[in-house]
DNA sequence: AGTACACTCTAACAAATGTTAATGCCGAAG
DNA sequence: CTTCGGCATTAACATTTGTTAGAGTGTACT
């Protein structure tokens, strides 16, 4: 049932037998969550930290203009609010962009990793390092890229991650958001995100229709949004 | 010597004697580097982390195109690189944007610190949550806020960092970047960061000459940034 | 079948932001 | 003292992006 999550860790280094043992230790109840719903309140202080086990969530932050702004997408393996274990206190919420299933995991006993499981405590360490990585990247794709080159790097981004957890089938993953949605990811106006996905369906790299994104031309679209996946920390070594 | 990480680490949580001591113990050597150097290479592994004592410096990535975009401003205290201690490779570089006196912390002897002591290492870790956290905001900042915003909730973050490691003076600080400098923090181009920055200048919140920001108008220019300094985690509590 | 609703897409116009170029200021170097 | 070069500032114009409004489309519900 961890098996995304024993995908993602295991992507930047082995995981024992007693290193799942240990997470699959740490983890209390699951529950589902409807489209739109909150997983996580800004402002709470949560006691656990909620792995998603299927669907798509998101991070987001409101302005008192009513602006809405997503600040990462979660798939399936990651720990949408890992950082609450050490931050205490949410200064933004979690959204299911998708209906999602979750599990959680006792901030008791992940304390307890790290007083007992050095080894297994780096490696949650690196998935939240590799979090701000993709934050990083999104302050470059937001700063310094044409918008068409944000929404490719973002569709790059996406599929590699979706990938990982085998959540993908051959070049196609699925992309629960509306054009609104998306909006609020790339930071820009619903009328404005219509015409960049357009310009990118025009330029043939990619298909989408149905919540559902074809990806016809990798390696132009790599090339669009020039992605190097380095900062994903795929490889696999010691940590 | 390293008061300004205890006060950095210390603000989140109590700081042991004996942690300050494995902290000395990790670092080994101290260099300075003048205006515009590299302090760490993208693209190479360092076996060390670095630690500023003194100095600004900036994350950064450049497009293919020659544009460049900072992704974080580093500040006395902080560690600019600890994420390459498990991310292993750097996917952007670090630049010194005035004379930085910094002293490196050797990756065995963190390891050391994860693999004995628990506390210490959960510090280190929320050190890059922050980092993560700051991420987060800086997105928020560049896809829903105004310019104008944009560039208050910058001054707002940097004096309360710099207050935090006693780097300002009633309510002045020192900041060296010049508007191109700028420009590649909030993602525009200089004609139009000389707009905003005259725009926030004339709105009478805060004087700014001779890399000297004077916040004249604290309250003010909070609300103009919407800024909550939540995600920063000033709070003392145990982690 | 008909209605309501959410979503996509387009048009027309307004506002924000980028580009290019020129001016003035000031400190460093000769 | 003079010259040079980097930086801040402004203007004029081009391009991108936002706003408002409305038409089309598909689906769930009655």
């Amino acid at each position: 049932m961890l098996e995304s999550l024993y995908l993602n860790l295991g992507q930047h280094d082995a995981l024992s037998d007693a290193e799942k043992a240990l997470l699959a230790g740490a983890m209390t109840f699951e529950r589902s969550f409807a489209v739109g719903q909150d997983i996580v309140a800004s402002g709470s202080r949560p006691t656990y930290s909620t792995l998603i086990l299927d669907g798509l969530a998101a991070r987001y932050k409101v302005l008192e203009n009513g602006g809405r702004q997503f600040t990462s997408l979660q798939v399936p393996g990651d720990f949408v609010d890992l950082h609450a274990f050490l931050l205490k206190t949410m200064d933004h919420g979690i959204v299911a962009l998708s209906p999602c299933h979750v599990i959680f995991a006792d901030h008791s006993r992940l304390r307890a990793i790290t007083e007992e499981a050095p080894h297994l405590t780096r490696l949650l360490w690196l998935d939240t390092l590799v979090d701000g990585a993709i934050h990083r990247e999104w302050i470059v794709a937001m700063g310094r890229r044409s918008k068409t080159s944000h929404l490719a790097h973002l569709l790059c981004e996406l599929f590699v991650r979706l990938q990982v957890v085998q959540r993908t089938s051959d070049m196609t993953f699925h992309l629960p958001l509306s054009q609104a949605e998306m909006a609020d990811v790339l930071g820009l106006s619903v009328v404005h995100m219509n015409r960049v996905i357009g310009a990118l369906r025009r330029v043939g790299v990619v298909a989408w229709a149905n919540h559902t994104v074809t990806i016809l031309d990798w390696h132009r679209l790599q090339e669009i949004a020039e992605f190097d996946p380095t900062y994903l920390s795929m490889m696999r070594e010691p940590r």
